[in-house]
DNA sequence: CATGCGTGGCT
DNA sequence: TAGCCAAGCAT
């Protein structure tokens, strides 16, 4: 029988020989930069090592240095991190940079205070940072070693509460082997990522199976405890591929979003919500606009057999007119004189929080435009959403390299860019 | 302490 | 397929 200290050198010496053995050549293993460290457990953060890997790659080579981070624009470090989702990590990051810039020389602290103090570093960062990079025996308590724990130690808390985790960062400074910290961390999470797994956990092959609480019950699957999230609130919002005409022929408008909240300072098409009273955007609805829409012009579209209305110059079937106008106003709102001529696609992106069903709408600019100087001039410009932004550019496909997107919005351009250049070329 | 904040892979 | 989930942090 293990006595409660025996029983703490026997989890932590078998999971360091079995790390020894089995760890993954990761790229930031390959280093021991604390600016490599850093970088990865920031793009680690709630995402799978098989998707950061080119991103970790590509950032270092972009920006070699905390020096080089901290000099670039934040758009550039933006398009590096397109895709990878949770922007104002990359944001934050290089906030941090020049953090460390500016007070440390640019040179990563290694003290609790100091690496905890940099933005976007909370508690399971400056642990990892700490202890991975420097050695230092400092608790990295995130989601794979809660797992690991609670069925280790079979605990049955809410891994959600804050409280938890508090306890278990205690617990493993309890377990840190003398001299073994940065291997420690690493190995604690690669045994939840490759062996304790949330599904089907790989008892058999575990090097500590023998003194495992949470198996031995027979708890191991319905550990940890967790209280589950909130699922996405769905949102219609109708989007607008603006054409432009005169020295804008060929391009279409994008818009940068606030500097704050969802998608900050990332760009998009100019998009609005339709009030959920108004379900406007019904796909069935929407394909018979599409369908409708190449003969709307000739005014032939009272052949066809569903009844439809005018809203303006196109023809749309009833249950969608409402949001036609709707889009209408709602561009003409924030100064953009463009009409909608079509349905193009429809599109669905799911957050974390909130689901949005989008009906993208081809639309032409009213006027003959020389410039955006009378679109920021219009006295009709509303503030968009909260945020003020009044940044809009004129994009054709070759810009898009230039741009950080959210992937709802690289597949719509991607889609329209690519048909349109093939239906050019025939 | 609860909520806002992305994305893609898995079952 | 439609949830679930994955190396969290800021507020």
């Amino acid at each position: 029988m293990h006595t409660e200290r025996n029983h703490d050198r026997y989890f932590s010496s078998e999971l360091l020989n079995w790390y020894d053995v089995n760890k993954r050549d990761l790229p930031w293993r390959r280093s021991r930069d604390p600016y490599h460290i850093w970088v990865s457990e920031i793009m680690l953060q709630q995402t799978r090592v098989d998707t950061v890997i080119p991103y970790f790659h590509r950032f270092i080579e972009r920006f070699p240095t905390i020096e080089a981070l901290a000099d670039a624009p934040e758009d550039d470090v933006l398009k590096c991190w397109e895709g990878l989702g949770y922007y104002s990590r990359a944001r934050n990051l290089q906030s941090a940079a020049r953090q460390i810039t500016e007070q440390y020389g640019g040179v990563m602290p290694s003290g609790k205070e100091e690496v905890a103090g940099l933005k976007g570093v909370g508690p399971y960062t400056a642990g990892a940072i700490r202890s991975i990079a420097f050695n230092i025996p400092a608790a990295a308590v995130d989601g794979n070693v809660m797992r690991v724990l609670s069925r280790y130690f079979l605990i049955e808390d809410d891994i959600m509460k804050i409280k938890t985790r508090t306890r278990m960062e205690e617990l493993v400074l309890t377990l840190v082997p003398e001299g073994r910290a940065s291997d420690f961390t690493q190995a604690l999470m690669e045994l939840g990522a490759l062996i304790c797994t949330p599904k089907s956990p790989k008892c058999l092959v575990c090097p500590v199976m023998e003194d495992c609480a949470g198996r031995l019950e027979g708890k191991e699957e319905s550990l940890p405890v967790k209280t589950k999230a909130k699922p996405p609130r769905p949102e219609h919002r109708l989007a607008a591929i603006v054409e432009g005409t005169g020295v804008h022929e060929g391009k279409i408008l994008i818009r940068k979003r606030p500097a704050a909240g969802l998608l900050a300072g990332m760009w998009e098409l100019p998009h609005i919500e339709v009030p959920s009273g108004l379900s406007a955007v019904s796909t069935k609805g929407a394909a018979e606009l599409s369908d409708v829409s190449a003969v709307s012009t000739k005014g032939s579209a009272a052949a066809s057999d569903t009844a439809y209305v005018h809203s303006g110059a196109v023809v749309v079937p009833p249950e969608n007119a409402a949001a036609v106008i709707g889009l209408t106003d709602g561009l003409l709102a924030e100064g953009i004189p463009a009409r909608p001529i079509g349905h193009y696609m429809d599109a669905e992106h799911t957050f974390s929080h909130i689901q949005w069903k989008m009906s993208v709408y081809r639309c032409v600019w009213q006027e003959e435009p020389e410039s955006l100087s009378g679109l920021q001039a219009a006295e009709t410009a509303a503030a968009y959403e909260a945020g003020e932004t009044n940044d809009y550019r004129w994009i054709d496909a070759g810009d898009m390299e230039r741009y950080a997107f959210p992937n709802v919005f690289i597949r719509i351009l991607t889609s329209y860019f690519s048909k349109r250049d093939a239906a050019g070329s025939r």
